[in-house]
DNA sequence: CACATGTTGTGACGATCGTCACAAAACAGG
DNA sequence: CCTGTTTTGTGACGATCGTCACAACATGTG
């Protein structure tokens, strides 16, 4: 809990008496490797503060799963746009290692925010973060090839590559499994 | 205005009395041909609806224009975390023909949200639907080559091919210019 | 109409990447 | 420790794409 709470302070101010009003949307909840954070097809109703290990985004495209995102400890899981309006994921999010979370409950959240504005302030800073990350990925996707998305990796978020195997890893660049091996063999 | 309104409509039900009170933050303004509707370094103060017209958003790359996204009639132009945390844009908005939009007035509307709830939820709509439009063409350029991005944007946006200049496509595809004309000429 | 400017088409060529095939290495379960 | 399974490395080859160079076409301005 003290993770979570030092993430919000890291975003803005948040009196004990919104930490208390928050409570009774929280849960730690724990999933064994493997285990379905969400799955695909159904409606996402939380989010997910990563405490320990790390959990992948990903959906089915013609047979072979394809990587959308990474969280690690200290970032928010969640699909926002089956959260926001209730439709059902288009992808599922699975723990790739032993993860301890926090369980935000949509239904507790929503009660809390209409008593509380910080937590309505709170949940928009989250959604806003979660669009900046997208924006970002998407802007590198764009404009840069393999190798150069390996390089910006590399400067902008090392523990994905340390931590996500390479195969994984690939499908999230867009890119052919062989194609990672190579550069990963001209950079040493 | 009935465009706006139209436009919120199909997004939540939202009440006479809540239109009147978005009134204040609201002001409908013209641009011509080649003016910023918002400039890279400033802060972004504004949404705007667009009612005609287009803009296109880009960055400077080592000297030359990457546009990064287009924005048609109906749709809403802004950078979400320029507006959100009051940093400076990275990118520039500029009106691509001569452009009518509505313009969202960020002090206007944040006091506007306060006294009003439909308000706060139609901000955060907009929001959602802002990072879901990211999420997409995020996973386009993560999956697809060249040819199938043309493809794809042919079969969800064929707009933008119809309506922009062939070189700003190419930089809004992340290929190279003659790779879009080649493309075409295999098409027809 | 003439000219300058900007946009698009096209050909040649090399680099990178995807695919297929198979070997090597790492890992997990008994 | 052995064995089957998954992950990673590597080579060959073809397709696509980026780059450079230049021609054709469109646009707009006087």
């Amino acid at each position: 809990m003290e993770e979570l709470l030092a993430y919000i302070h890291s975003l803005m101010a948040f009196p004990e008496k919104s930490w208390q009003a928050l409570q009774p949307a929280l849960a730690e909840v724990e999933f064994a490797k493997g285990d379905d954070l969400l799955k695909a097809g159904k409606v996402c109703n939380a989010l997910f503060f990563i405490v320990r290990g790390y959990c992948r985004a990903f959906y089915n495209e013609d047979g072979q799963e394809v990587n959308t995102s990474f969280f690690f400890e200290g970032e928010i899981a969640t699909n926002i746009s089956s959260f926001g309006d209730g439709r059902p994921s288009l992808f599922s999010i699975q723990a790739c290692e032993p993860v301890t979370a926090i369980r935000f409950n949509k239904v507790g959240l929503r009660e809390a925010a209409r008593e509380n504005a910080d937590i309505e302030t709170l949940g928009r800073k989250c959604l806003q973060l979660i669009a900046g990350k997208q924006e970002k990925f998407g802007a590198i996707f764009q404009r840069l090839n393999p190798e150069g998305r390996y390089d910006w990796l590399q400067e902008h978020y090392p523990e994905i590559l340390q931590r996500v195997p390479q195969t994984q890893l690939a499908s999230f660049l867009g890119v052919a499994r062989e194609t990672v091996s190579r550069i990963r063999g001209r950079r040493s």
